[in-house]
DNA sequence: GCAATAGTGTCTATTAGACAATATGGG
DNA sequence: CCCATATTGTCTAATAGACACTATTGC
């Protein structure tokens, strides 16, 4: 049947953020083909009950991964006949951010053993072509933050500038000046001041944001 | 067998320039369905003869079109079951650039009645979700222009500064002022100064240039 | 000379980048 | 007070946008 009709599947470069640093979800491959290796979490699609193909990949997060994430944008698609062994095959890959309230949920996992992998530097061996795809993601993430969107989904329901500095800071992989990213961000319409709340500590205390009900990254 | 495999097949929004206008190629469906309505060339893949959907777009161009062309980028990937009436299929869309020199191979084909439409104001009754399509291929355009990117695969192999600054209008939409556009590409490798060629005419003979043989439009 | 377009220069407003200065909490 | 971080300000270099000016051809 594969000769006839690709196999057609989706893969999710799902990221958070770990004390600081930006990180990629892997799924140890509990089935054939390559069995033990890590992988991107992914799943074959089900026409008779996906709507799309994103659709196929909110399935795969919700059912796989026990997790609903907010955002979810498609990256590239990936095909040939070489990236898997089954046969020919198409992916659909997409990237998705996860917030912090919902990496316990993904930790708690007892169907198979994950990771949260540095997406730049991971040393695990992984399967089929997704060290390009993760590659492929972290671009993807990169383009939107340099163009000035902030990954709010990233952030807790209520954050400071500084620490969604420093989220911006662990995508791009380098020091970003205080004075210019705020100033940058000034008029962002996406973030929402919340007067009287501060996070306090050993220093002058910080406001305290939130996301605006019509955020969207992919805006 | 499509309740259990999509309908995998790959559009082609391929665009040039005529007489200063962005168009974009469109095709009379000769087959069901959708018979009489007008399409993005596309065609479906197979596994046995294509190394990827990317080599299928190339040889729908090739096969269908007879055309070659120098560029051609994934633009996104369409899906579902209400998109194409024969159920649930999935079509990644590529955005290709035909060179002027190409264009009358295209329009002496005698197998299909075609058309170069206005990208943005087309009146024609279109198949499928193809009015979409070519708003997503445009805007992918327009976004590789914005950043700079010039669009030499629509130029003739020798072309002036003003005739580039003319395609980039034509895909933007709306006028560039002359010393800005020409600040930016000054310092650009992909021209090449042909040194005692001119256009000449009733003015000022303007200095030719070429591509040089590294340019890539994806870069 | 004149029309038309090529090619260059100039001025201003905006912005990024680097860095300094000030503010305000906890201890 | 001191420390650490928040927040704001300042200076400079680079750039975009608008527009003017000069150059060179055919007629």
């Amino acid at each position: 049947m594969l000769d006839l009709f690709p196999l057609v599947t989706t893969d999710i470069a799902l990221f958070t953020l770990m004390e600081g640093q930006l990180r990629v979800l892997l799924v140890e491959r509990a089935n054939t083909p390559c069995v033990g290796a890590w992988a991107l979490p992914g799943g074959v699609l089900r026409p008779d009950e996906d709507d799309s193909l994103e659709a196929t990949a909110f399935r795969v997060l919700a059912t796989k991964i026990m997790v609903q994430v907010p955002y979810l944008e498609q990256v590239i698609t990936v095909s040939g006949a070489a990236r898997d062994p089954r046969g020919w095959s198409i992916s659909t890959l997409f990237c998705a951010l996860l917030p912090p309230e919902e990496v316990p949920a993904v930790a708690g996992l007892k169907t198979s053993r994950i990771c949260w992998a540095n997406p730049i530097d991971h040393q695990l061996p992984l399967a089929f072509d997704h060290a390009v795809l993760i590659n492929y993601a972290l671009t993807s993430l990169r383009d939107k933050v340099r163009r000035k969107t902030l990954p709010l989904h990233l952030m807790p329901t209520t954050f400071t500038l500084t620490e969604v500095q420093q989220a911006c800071e662990a995508i791009l992989g380098r020091k970003l000046d205080k004075g210019t990213f705020r100033r940058q961000i000034r008029d962002n319409t996406s973030l929402v001041e919340l007067p009287g709340e501060w996070r306090t500590g050993p220093q002058r205390p910080a406001q305290l944001y939130t996301r605006s009900g019509s955020f969207r990254f992919d805006a």
